[in-house]
DNA sequence: AAGATGTAATTCACATGTTAACTACAAGAT
DNA sequence: ATCTTGTAGTTAACATGTGAATTACATCTT
């Protein structure tokens, strides 16, 4: 089997998607000063509650050592809140503050308006498809596969 | 309509799948200490002759920045050859050179079992089909949309 | 020919990606 | 109780991502 031309290998296309929807949503997080992982970070903490750095790192797939520094750029903007676990010396839960909350609930129209909009140019079956088959991907590909 | 969740959102499900594939290819590029990136930048030079900075930028998905400073590394590594091109003082035309070449071969073999793997437990029809629909979504947002 | 405008590439500054090493703490083993 | 092993988080070092500013060169205009 001959190896793909880059015109059409996964990782590339996976990367020129990316690309391109997140052209639509750059604009308006930089007029909010805020980057793509900070904004990961703030709804990911809105959903689901206060979380643990390892597990927030993982549900918005962010490494490690990006988090130590998102947090902490965060924490100085008070977006965020920590508080340590007690019990455990090496934990803490990381909470949404109500100015990330706030800035959430700002943003969710043009959010999503623009989603709404790439739905509209691409097809809302296409795009439902196209998640279910996206997941189908990571779920055949992560771990032990 | 509501905005996606985290969990069911296009950018973050083109992210983790990107994740997961490239998962694959890291060991390998590890072990000739290689980036990604770099590893970008040859197949391009290799599959269409040199270029120039801008379109091997595009092709690569690369953006300038990056490029030049990719560029450098692999001269000095002497992965890729720049010669200025006449009558225009600006552009230079970037090669691969023959010990490029000679890696691209070294890991063929390789990086086709890689993709064989990923079509195998993927299936070899969804994979297609991911990639028509990845085009899909490319052609219907990039640019004027 | 001089100035205005446009383009290719680079540089700068800062944020994140990536791997490895390290610190701090916890829990289990002897 | 000490020692090992494991885990959460951070730090370090370097590469890339990103947007803005800058340089170098072309081209167009007058």
């Amino acid at each position: 089997m001959l190896p793909p031309s880059t015109r059409r290998s996964l990782p590339m296309a996976l990367l020129r998607a990316r690309e391109v929807i997140m052209a639509h949503f750059r604009p308006m997080l930089a007029r909010h000063d805020i980057t793509e992982q900070q904004w990961r970070v703030l709804r990911v903490l809105a959903e689901s509650g206060p979380l643990e750095a390892t597990e927030l790192a993982n549900r918005a797939s962010i490494l490690p050592p990006s988090l130590t520094r998102i947090i902490k750029a965060m924490e100085e903007r008070e977006f965020i809140s920590r508080n340590k676990v007690k019990d455990d010396g090496r934990r803490a839960l990381l909470a949404i503050s109500p100015s990330g909350v706030a800035l959430i609930e700002e943003l969710s129209p043009e959010r999503a308006a623009i989603y709404e909009a790439i739905e509209k140019r691409y097809g809302a079956v296409e795009h439902e498809r196209l998640l279910d088959m996206l997941e189908s991907l990571i779920q055949s590909e992560s771990a032990e596969g």
